[in-house]
DNA sequence: TTAACGATTGAACAACTGTTCAACTAATGA
DNA sequence: TCATTAGTTGAACAGTTGTTCAATCGTTAA
């Protein structure tokens, strides 16, 4: 990093501390995907869709009455939640069938419902 | 619900497989609480200011210069997350010390990465 | 008392995000 | 063939969010 770079307006405290943390910190690119996954659990509408998804399979149309939205806004999440590797789906005729992809979102879900609960 | 205050587009097409849902899913508020909680987690700063408290308690300043960011932006994030019950905090003179509160979000992140990873 | 410094705060700004709307595709069946 | 229906898409809009900047607080030491 150039001089020029350095953006941070004061001195470091402890600076064996600051090395040794930088040491162990993980990739940073690893560490702005993670940021990513966390940012799409982040909205109310795709965890109700995950929570749906993880209790049986359903096409667009029954997830858009259950949280009484819109097929557009739902379809717009689902994508999202394609993108993020988190659901699969099936077609059969005019109808797209969705589910979980991922086992470790469960796992994820619960430990935060733990957290939020104390 | 009143009739006026169904926006859904469309009707129905299994409407046992979604009663029996809507019977199983979580009490609305937990989910929004919880999408919350995922939100605090889905900003890259805020990741990494937690993974670095996970490694060691560390001032302000340490961030700052971990991160190569402001204080003030530092301490803004640091906001939230005492806010969201992530973080604590001991004052020695004009120091203020920063650590994790809670021992479930290294947990989630180790799931948060595998799921990453793959 | 005063200067210096670590940290916090609120306002402002730009960047981003979720929903709506309208247009569209693809499959069905009359 | 044509109308209907399930689903997708892109643009637009409003609401939200993260960083910057300047001002401020609180503690320390001269």
């Amino acid at each position: 990093m150039d001089r020029e770079d350095i953006i941070c307006d004061c001195d470091v405290l402890h600076s064996d501390v600051v090395e040794e943390v930088r040491k162990r910190m993980p990739n940073e690119d690893d560490l702005y995907d993670l940021a990513d996954f966390f940012k799409v659990l982040g909205d109310s509408t795709r965890v109700r869709i995950i929570w749906a998804l993880d209790e049986n399979e359903m096409c667009v149309c029954d997830i858009a009455v259950l949280l009484n939205m819109t097929k557009s806004a739902i379809s717009h999440q689902l994508k999202s939640l394609r993108q993020a590797n988190l659901v699969k789906f099936r077609k059969e005729g005019k109808v797209v069938y969705y589910s979980l992809k991922d086992d470790h979102v469960k796992a994820i879900f619960e430990t935060g419902m733990e957290h939020i609960k104390e």
